[in-house]
Order: structure tokens, then sequence, then C-alpha cells
DNA sequence: GTGGTCTAGACCACG
DNA sequence: GTGGTCTAGACCACT
């Protein structure tokens, strides 16, 4: 389920803050769920605990996750909200990105397409999420 | 012209090379153009030599600039190109970025929105610069 | 009457002795009295029966209650004695608390008004007290 | 100027990041100042960088202190003001304190006394750095 | 020189 | 079993 690409130059540490993140936000993690241990998330990713440790804490900090002391990390009960929150603040990266490659000679249309294409998937992913349910 | 965040995660001598090529690709700095010394830059900026250096070197890598001994550094004649190339590789990145936003539960029309009015401003200002060049 | 907040910090088992010995120095429950089994308090709180052991036995310890064989455990008869000196030993922390106060800039009515109103309202709960009783 | 508590049940890194609070809010150290390193404080205090780094970051998450890489660690200009406000949002605890001093028959006068006591000496020793800077 | 990240391994408190 | 803290020591990127 989790995994740590060594290459890259973001952070261990932070790329497991980015999946635990985008699981919750995809709903494949609930809230008021447990997530894994630190020892068993160490494990599974081969990575050292205190990697983990540092991740899972981070994430404690934003409110997105709950430490209770022998018994495991709690995802929040407005975890969920949180994120949402922190990527709407984050829309004017969003048009710096969308200026650079507007600069760069990409069209509206290249745009529009990629947009359209995600928009699909997801719906089409809900659909089968829905009829699973039923 | 050129500015450094100091409060920036960034690495200074990325935010040189960031702007630089920003310039080139808004032709506010144009092929063949000499840019200014490793001197000049690092007084304007306030930052160490070595600093600029490896900026300037990095672009060399890339192909972006060449140092011509004793004379400075100058603007390839492909910078652009090269530089179009790069941020075309980038785009599944931005994939990524619509799909986070949308799992944030972001609408497509907020991001034609966004598209629209960034590509809305860049065509006034090349008006603007098509008159002031007549 | 008692009750667990299972996102606070502190201990569970510390969170148990702090209530019963709130709840001594109130004399809601009075010297010589008996208190909850450790059945019956691990029941009404839902924690582990070896947490609550462990508050009990810590307690006993201290002095404040005692165990009977067979019977149970009893609040002792110096208990409220041993928990108003304990108390008056860490008035050093008190000092600290508002020497850190001061710095921040909290004036010095600020605190009078706010022990002004506890002492206040301690004084007509004792009153209500005295009234129920006659 | 710093110093640990081996024996203290407060953590370390917590301790050093006591301390440097009580140093900015007393203006010892000043906003914009910098700090000093990690590896500077490790050696003074005989404990691990990491411990430090600890320490420093969950600084520079509550915005008190800003980390320039290569650098150091420099105190944020609006210290002092963030760390005044969270004094001032931990007043309901300092309520419960002395609710259960109250309790504990420790008088009114007794809480008057050792508050006047406190501020006595802080005009003392303003008027001694006043002084000072005449 | 600075901070940033990571590993390995240890001990403690809590449930 | 869980998380929390700490040490020792390493390598990297940046200035």
């Amino acid at each position: 389920m989790f995994s740590i690409d060594a290459m890259s130059r973001t952070p261990v540490y932070e790329q497991i803050e980015n999946q635990l993140e985008k699981f919750i936000l995809s709903e494949i993690i609930r809230e008021g769920e447990q997530i894994p241990s630190i020892r068993e998330m160490s494990l599974e990713l081969l990575v050292n605990p205190n990697t983990v440790t540092k991740a899972y804490s981070e994430l404690d900090t934003k409110g997105i996750i709950k430490s209770v002391p022998g018994k495991g990390y709690f995802v929040c009960s407005d975890a969920c909200a949180i994120l949402k929150n922190a990527v709407r603040d984050n829309l004017e990266k969003f048009r710096c990105d969308v200026h650079d490659m507007a600069l760069a000679g990409i069209t509206k249309s290249e745009l529009y397409d990629i947009i359209d294409s995600i928009f699909e998937d997801m719906k089409a992913k809900d659909k089968v999420k829905g009829d699973n349910l039923q």
C-alpha cells in the first residue's frame, strides 16, 4: 500500500506524509481509523522508525492524525476538512505553474484536456466505489 | 530586476536559475544577449559569488547559457526551445497537482476560471509589448 | 462522576489520581469513606483494570487511600492534610508561572481579578453546601 | 547561559524550547538576532545535536525562530507577540491552578503576596536595565 | 562553517 | 504491544 521512492529528492518522511494525506483525502483511510503503527510502517517501507516518527509527528502537529500513547495513531475527525483547506490555500502555486506553462507555449486547450481526463477518471472510480457499496 | 527571497526554502542558486529561465521565456532577456556578470549579479543580490557561479554553471550544463571567457555569459540561441521542452516534460507533475486538487473538492470550473484569467492577462501584456515595439 | 480525557497527554492513571485527589479536597469524598472498587472504576471509565490499579497503588503510597483486603479501598483519615501540604510544596511552580505571565505582559490587576472571581465562586458554593446540610 | 536539568521529567528538547522562549520574552535575545547554532548548543548543553534540532524545529513550526540553511537560526520579528499570545491562551490553566490552591486552603492574601513580590522584582530589574542603557 | 536527513540501536512509560 | 525520547554517528546540500 505504501511505498518509498529512494531516488526522489523529496525526503522520505515527506513522502510518507504525502501518501497518508492522499489516502485520507481519497477516503481509503477514514477519519477515526487507526493508521499503521510506527513499527509496522518502518518494516513495510524498510526505513528507520525515527523517520516514520518524524512524518507522524508532523501530521500530528498539522492536526491530521492524533497519537494515543500505548495504543497507536488515529486519523482526526476533521482531517479531510483540514487537508482540503490546505490545498485551497495553495491555489496561488497553481496559478504560478499555469503561468509558467503558458510562457512555455502550452496551449489553453492542452490544459483543458488534461483536466477533463482527470475528472473523467475520478468520476469513473467514484461510480465503481458507489457500485461496490450497493 | 532580480531578487532573492531569503526566507524561501528553495536554495538561492535555484532561485537565480528560475528567474533567469523565466526572463528568457518571457523574452525579457533575448537569445544571444549577455546576462549580468557573476560579480554584478552577486552585488545586486547581495549573495556570495560562489552561489551565482553555481547557478550559472548549472544553466551552462543545461545548454541555456554559455560562458565566453574574457567576455561573460550569453544566452544560447536555442535556450527558449530547451526551456519549453523542459516544461513539457514536467506535465506529469501538473497532472498530479490537478488530481490532488480534484480530490480536495476543487471543481473543474474553478480550475478553468484560473486558467482563463491567466491566459487573458498574458494576451493583454503581449498586446502592450507589441504596441511598444511598433 | 469520574471521566477520562482520552486525547489528553497526561496518562490515564494520573488523571484518575488527580480526580480522586480533587474530590477528596472538595470533600465530595470524605475521609474514611470507601471509594469505587478497581472493578467498578475500570467499568465506569472503560479503562484497563491495571491502569486503575496503578493509580490506586500510587495514592496508597502517598498515604491518601488505604487498601483493606477483602473490603476495598478507603480514604485515609489524614488525606486532606497530606494533599494540602503537597499543594503548598508546589507553590514554587506557581511563582514561576506568575513570573512567565508577568514577562508576557499580563498585568497585576488581571491576575487579581482572576483570583478574586475564583474565591467568590468558591464562597458561593460553600454557602449552597452549607444550606443543603441544614 | 543555557542549562539542562537531567533529573527533570520534562524532556530535554522541551527544556531548551522553554529557556529560549524565556530569553526572547525577557529580551535577553532580541528579535532578528541569531541564536546559538545547533552544534554550539549541543556542545554547551552536552546533549545530542538531534535533540537540539528537535527543539529548534518545534520553535520553527511555532513561528518563534526561522532557519536559514547554511547560515543558522534567527529569532522571528514577531516572536514576542506570538509568545505573549500563547501565554494569554493558557490563562485557563492558571484558573485551574488557583482553584486547586484555594481548595487546599491557601488564602487569597498569600497569593496576592506572591504576585506582589514578583512584580516588585521585575520592576527593580527593569529599572537596572534602564539605567544601564543610559 | 551552517542546517537537513537518515540510520542504528537503546531505554522508558503506558496499557 | 504502543509511542516518546535520546544518543552516536553518518552523509548531503548550501553559503
